[in-house]
DNA sequence: CAGTGAGCGAGCTTCCGCTTGACTT
């Protein structure tokens, strides 16, 4: 048994660690926290000063057995996770649940993996920082309460199994209020000119486009202005050069991994992290869970000699970084590649992708501005002198723009995507020009344009908003961008869009001509858009908990845990200065407030004349037909897919209760179109037949669903490989995921290399046995 | 997996932040 312990939070990092340590030296993970608050109530003792019942969860028993019976052999144990609140309290909880003693322990932290850093770090150790601990309780119990108080009231008036958090809730805000102010934009057209003039560049024909920078309002404008302009004569008046320079962005941190991989390869936010964390795993990068922009010394170092060795002096430029987001809490260096001077890797296509990234941007961002030369050319508009109508100027001038690349430094390497999905045209070089060079017009064009609606969040640009406003942390931006999808509040969404017409003046050969184009409008692709359920969710938490859905809530938190880190405040009595009114409004809304349903009145059924309702349900949107509190029952029936209690009409409503439709017989049997919680479906012979994409469920046909029983029954006779005679229960069948054998209700993997056909019922049953003895794995739902 | 929805009441759901497996029907 070693002499030291040493403890890190992950396993690739020990590893790590337990090469620069000599042989006296054992380095183990504690795989994250090792204790969270008891998961079956509060977790908390509120009449105890909000005393935090921890416990050791059953994936971590373990660990922790491991590290005891280490701990117990060394002389000294070295706690050694991250320098953050959140690394902090692992020390504290691995000190507590190993039961360590003070004399044995020493709380060592280091900036960077490296030997001298790690060596250093062991000469220096101080003891476990318990204000910072407390700060990290604090956060901790703050939000086990807004959480396991908030939910419960939604269980109650809202719909069961719903959640409310600190962080959850006020993404779902942002990306509900996006929608309001989508639905609220009014989309107005106006007119853009631009002219397109013929340059004789000493023989040689190119073109000029330039654009008028005043729009119209109106079509009547626009075409007053392209008639002013017939026969007139175009000057260059103004020629302005102004150098320009352009920065590297810093090096990666998690949110901006995650932006740039979705803009640039078109990741997924869980994506760039599993692949990240692939590629982290392997040695290829260092930690992927970060909000540093820092890079070591070591970085810096090997990064200069990249950028002198590839490509010169020149494109070299020491740079440091400093972390602007709110709430950094800088535990690790920034996102790059362990070894700079590897700028290929073996691997997947993706971690290939993902890692020549990371490259790019470490490197880019050590290296010199670029430099440019931004031209405007502006010109004048007159009529010609011989018409003696109007010689002067009009007020409205043409301009160009043109940008020349002095210097590429470190636009040789990289340049950052931007969000904005119509990007402006890129402006080229210009040719040549003169003061007072007249320039022949080739055509003049009024375009009509339209005023954009501002632009759904899409995972990584929802990531990047939460960062700024200090909401979330590197290790949770992902799994929030799942959890609000989870709790259906949110979809990712695509739409084909529809065309829109848009009319294009022509001003050539001094005669004007209209006409009409076609574009299209409103496609989106992988954008965020809140469901009914979100949306009625926000509208009541935002109605009775204004103070926790405030953007600035978890800002205002932090700068207390900050406090409490410092030794200025006490934990629990800044969590009961909290807790008090917060308490106080959970108490009141449960006991003063409707239940909150979002219901919506469609109109009335034409027949009774009886009330018909769009609310929330126990089981989601529905309609409702008749009042509750009226003798009779009311009837319900659920949304279809696609539908949403904000656009549904009467009509709509009123056809989902045509439902079940007896659409005819077949083989005896009658069959039956309804629509479940699966969708819409046939029904014959106490089966169940889910209807294609393209099916109306309120005309369809005998023929088609006979079709579709069909097709059904064709499907599931592919499906079965083998069967046998002798025991009919064991089959072997053909799944989503290739072929399994399935015995009465359990289902069973067919082990590598074995040919399913040639499976025998003993074959079978062998395998079926075998899996039974792994220990059944705690199922989880969907 | 598939006809739910009022009300009664049992018993269930839920937070954020730190980490990596085990293994799919």
């Amino acid at each position: 048994m070693a002499k030291n312990l040493v403890i890190v939070e992950s396993p690739a990092k020990a590893k790590t660690i337990e090469r620069f340590l000599g042989s006296d030296f054992t380095v183990k993970s504690s795989f994250g926290h090792v204790r969270d608050l008891s998961k079956k109530q509060l977790g908390v003792d509120i009449e105890k000063g909000f005393k935090p019942n921890y416990i050791v969860s059953d994936d971590k028993k373990k660990v922790i057995a491991d590290l005891k019976k280490s701990a117990k052999g060394a002389e000294t144990v070295w706690l050694a996770t991250d320098e953050d609140r959140e690394g902090e309290a692992i020390s504290w909880h691995l000190f507590e649940t190993l039961k360590l003693n003070e004399e044995q322990t020493k709380r060592i932290v280091f900036h960077e993996i490296t030997k001298t850093a790690i060596q250093e770090a062991i000469k220096t150790p101080r003891s476990i920082d318990l204000n910072l601990v407390d700060a990290q309780q604090a956060r901790r119990v703050l939000d086990r309460l807004v959480g396991f108080e908030l939910s419960p009231v939604l269980w109650r008036k809202v719909k069961p199994a719903l959640s409310a958090g600190r962080v959850q809730s006020v993404a779902v805000r942002l990306i509900v209020e996006r929608e309001e102010e989508i639905k609220n934009f009014k989309i107005t057209p106006f007119y853009r000119v631009s002219a397109l003039f013929e340059i004789n560049e000493n023989g040689k024909i190119t073109e000029l486009k330039a654009e008028l920078p005043s729009r119209f309002k109106s079509k009547e404008q626009a075409v007053a202005f392209l008639n002013k302009c017939i026969g007139a004569e175009y000057t260059v008046s103004k020629i302005e050069k102004k150098p320009a320079e352009k920065k590297p962005a810093p090096p990666f941190t998690t949110s901006t991994l995650q932006q740039e991989a979705s803009r640039k390869l078109g990741f997924s936010v869980s994506k760039t992290m599993l692949i990240a964390q692939q590629l982290y795993e392997s040695g290829k990068i260092t930690y992927m869970r970060t909000d540093s922009v820092n890079l070591s010394n070591l970085a810096l170092g090997m990064a200069k000699k990249e950028i002198i060795d590839n490509f010169g002096e020149d494109y070299y430029q020491f740079r440091q970084y400093k972390t602007s987001a709110k709430g950094a809490q800088e535990a690790h260096e920034a996102i790059r590649p362990t070894y700079i001077d590897k700028q290929e890797i073996s691997g997947t296509a993706d971690q290939k992708k993902l890692y020549n990234l990371i490259w790019k941007r470490t490197v880019a961002s050590q290296m010199s501005n670029a430099r440019l030369e931004k031209t405007t050319v502006t010109i004048d508009i007159s009529k010609k002198a011989n018409t003696l109508i109007d010689i002067s100027k009009t007020k409205e001038k043409f301009v160009a723009k043109g940008e020349v690349l002095l210097f590429d430094g470190f636009l040789k390497l990289y340049l950052e995507s931007l969000d904005d999905e119509d990007q402006e045209e890129k402006s080229g070089v210009l040719p040549p020009l003169t003061i007072g060079q007249k320039l022949p017009l080739i055509k003049m064009e009024a375009v009509e344009r339209f005023t954009q609606p501002p632009i759904r969040y899409n995972e990584a640009t929802l990531v990047k908003k939460l960062e700024e406003l200090g909401i979330g942390r590197p290790s949770t931006y992902a799994p929030i961008i799942s959890t609000i999808q989870k709790r259906e509040y949110v979809t990712k969404e695509d739409r084909p869009g529809q065309e829109r017409n848009y009319q294009v003046i022509e001003l050539k050969n001094d005669a004007i001509k209209e006409s009409v184009k076609k574009e299209k409008t409103g496609q989106i692709k992988g954008k965020l858009v809140p469901t009914d359920i979100g949306i009625i969710v926000n509208r009541f938490l935002i109605q009775h908990f204004d103070n926790i859905m405030d953007y600035n809530f978890t800002a205002k938190v932090e700068k207390e845990f900050d406090e409490i880190a410092m030794g200025r405040k006490v934990w629990n009595e800044m969590i009961r200065e909290f807790y008090g009114p917060f308490h106080e409004r959970v108490e009141n809304t449960i006991k003063t407030s409707e239940k909150f349903s979002g219901a919506k009145l469609l109109g009335q059924e034409p027949e009774t004349g009886k009330n018909v309702f769009v609310k929330i349900g126990r089981f989601g949107p529905m309609v409702q037909i008749g009042d509750t509190e009226s003798e009779e029952k009311p009837r319900f029936a659920a949304l279809k897919k696609g539908q949403t209690m904000e656009s549904i009409t009467l009509q709509d409503a009123l056809d989902l209760f045509k439902f079940p439709r007896n659409v005819g017989t077949y083989e005896g049997g009658e069959l039956t179109v309804a629509i479940g919680r699966f969708g819409p479906y046939v029904r014959h012979q106490n089966k169940f037949y889910s209807l294609g994409k393209n099916d109306d469920p309120l005309t369809i046909d005998e023929t088609r669903a006979i079709e579709i029983i069909e097709e059904k029954r064709k499907k599931d006779r592919e499906k079965i490989i083998k069967t046998f005679e002798e025991n009919k229960e064991v089959q072997v069948l053909n799944g989503r995921w290739g072929p399994y054998i399935s015995i009465g209700k359990k289902n069973y993997k067919i082990p590598k290399g074995t040919e399913p056909k040639s499976l025998t019922l003993e074959d079978c049953l062998k395998i079926a046995a075998e899996g039974d003895k792994k220990p059944a794995k705690s199922r989880r739902r969907k």
